[in-house]
DNA sequence: CTGTTAGCGCTTTCAC
DNA sequence: GTGAAAGCGCTAACAG
């Protein structure tokens, strides 16, 4: 475990100069085989990596960037994190990971690191999809927000549209047949909740229909859509279709319906939200859900760094990414 | 946008030599006060932030540590990186997180990647807590492997200690007093079931008891749960404590005794394995768990890095961390 | 084709 | 106290 090989060090062994042994192994064409295989015997024999930090010093770029996050627990980052890998491209870029744990102070902490790191660029991920503060515009590379959009549109933010994503939840129970759909949603502070309520209230409108009830907010627990579904079926016993604003809601509610003796999906159809597979595919029927992309987001986020990169001009503000259908068996019964 | 200013910049506007705005800047004490704040001002003033790169050139280390996983889905790696980052102290060093996919390929590009990026140390988070393949021994900087442990014991690792959390989950339904217990585990070819049924029979041994049955064993999920308590009930209806392998698999039994109009934890006592509480805290009833307490996991993995970097002797071979047992309502009822 | 030289941005002797 | 100079490991002109 002795210190790394250097360039020097290989050229001394090939015999040849440091620019002759930069040029054999960097693959520039004015070096004679012979000695290129020299230099590159040379190398192996050292086990010589090339030391990067040299090299990007030189270059004025590193091939880093800065994924700065609010929460690691939050299973919303690891998708975008693999998507943004994905995007990036294995070994040509590497990711900073920084865990702010929703402290400001160490945000700054966190930004000021990235930033003496020389990254080429930095991703935001917000822990719901509520705006959050801007990291402002003195920030010497480009910042793509990612789920939770930056309260500056000036800034580039790329978000899963939510109000699409409840006005495909209720299409689909349209499709299927239901017509007393019910909304048993989470906590009423969160934007997310918010925009889903718009797009399903928005479907109902243009399909001439009306939501049974108000949309039932509280927070995004099985406990919750435990208790909302049965008080749900008190109060209106003839709904046949619940969009739930969470997976959890949604398991929570068929545990509910099961208990209640109702068939899902034959008497009532429920949906989820997120696609979390944990809970939609081991629930009884197996849960219909609205998937939000999130790998696809974090390609995406990490593209618009790249175009940022090499000067593309990228329009700034919030682009809403499309969500996805996910049906199982909550919805249209298994043959 | 533009390029960042370099401390020549500083110099210069402060009036003074390269040397001089360093020593101001770093504070070194051979600075005139007043020479000294004239450099923080002009530093200020351009919105200065030191290229770590070049630093790293000089001091031969980064202050980087490279994380190489082989899945970033899994749970495990969340917790384990918390604990990593944790340890290492906000801004400190920062962590280049990589995922390889489960592709050994990839694996290789990315640690040479981090190799050429310098990094002081690498830990290695496997998927499951079977042996993986050592990186070998031709690695610059210190490795050390968490959850999953290497395959040559000269190298480092780190692991929870399953034995022990079979044992302690067994002492933990003997101690409410069931005597007639059943183990329903996982894939059988994954070592954290083995090692767990083991610490179980061991448990049940010494108390002079034998297991209920055969550990039954098949995979991970809810629905092996619900089938395997519904046969173990008919084949032995006197059970009264169910260890279970996975907390998937707790919330399986959980569902299927509550279908034959079992009570837990009057009747029968159900106790799952990894904590994971978006499982645990949403069963009915709450499930107790054996906890791996992967983020001191993540902050010892951490420990032996800075120990190896530091030159301090690490001793090799597989360090085996305490489990945890979290008491919820699926074994102890609640008043 | 090969080698010499000048940096990338910074820290650190070592004179003044 | 301050500054000139060397050098971390490497690349990119530019001569030979």
């Amino acid at each position: 475990m002795r210190r790394a090989a250097t360039l020097s060090d290989v050229a001394r062994m090939a015999g040849v100069s440091l620019a002759t042994a930069s040029k054999a192994i960097n693959g520039r064409d004015q070096v004679a085989p012979s000695t290129r295989a020299r230099v590159i015997k040379a190398a192996e024999d050292l086990a010589f990596t090339p030391n990067q930090l040299a090299r990007s010093l030189i270059e004025g770029r590193t091939g880093t960037v800065g994924l700065l996050t609010g929460d690691l627990e939050g299973r919303f980052m690891i998708p975008i994190l693999m998507g943004a890998e994905d995007a990036f491209g294995a070994g040509q870029v590497n990711v900073f990971l920084c865990d702010a744990r929703g402290d400001a102070i160490r945000e700054q902490h966190h930004l000021r690191a990235l930033l003496n790191r020389r990254v080429d660029g930095i991703i935001v991920v917000g822990r719901q999809t509520d705006a959050r503060p801007s990291l402002g515009h003195d920030i010497p590379v480009p910042v793509v927000y990612a789920y939770a959009p930056s309260d500056d549109p000036t800034d580039v933010s790329v978000v899963p549209d939510n109000v699409a994503g409840g006005r495909l939840a209720v299409e689909h129970l349209l499709s299927t047949g239901r017509r007393r759909i019910a909304h048993i949603s989470g906590d009423p502070s969160y934007a997310a909740a918010q925009d889903r309520a718009v797009g399903v209230n928005d479907a109902l409108r243009t399909a001439g229909l009306e939501l049974v009830g108000d949309v039932m907010y509280s927070n995004w627990s099985e406990h919750w859509g435990r208790a909302a579904s049965a008080m749900l079926l008190s109060q209106h016993p003839d709904v046949d279709g619940i969009v739930c604003g969470s997976d959890q809601i949604a398991r929570g509610a068929l545990d509910t319906l099961r208990d209640l003796g109702k068939e899902v999906p034959d008497d009532i159809a429920v949906i989820g939200y997120d696609n979390w597979e944990v809970l939609a595919l081991n629930s009884r029927p197996e849960l219909t859900s609205i998937d939000a992309n999130l790998q696809q987001l974090g390609r995406v986020a990490a593209r618009r760094i790249f175009q940022a990169i090499d000067g593309e001009q990228t329009t700034a503000g919030v682009e809403e990414l499309p969500v996805r259908l996910v049906i199982r068996g909550s919805t249209i019964p298994r043959r």
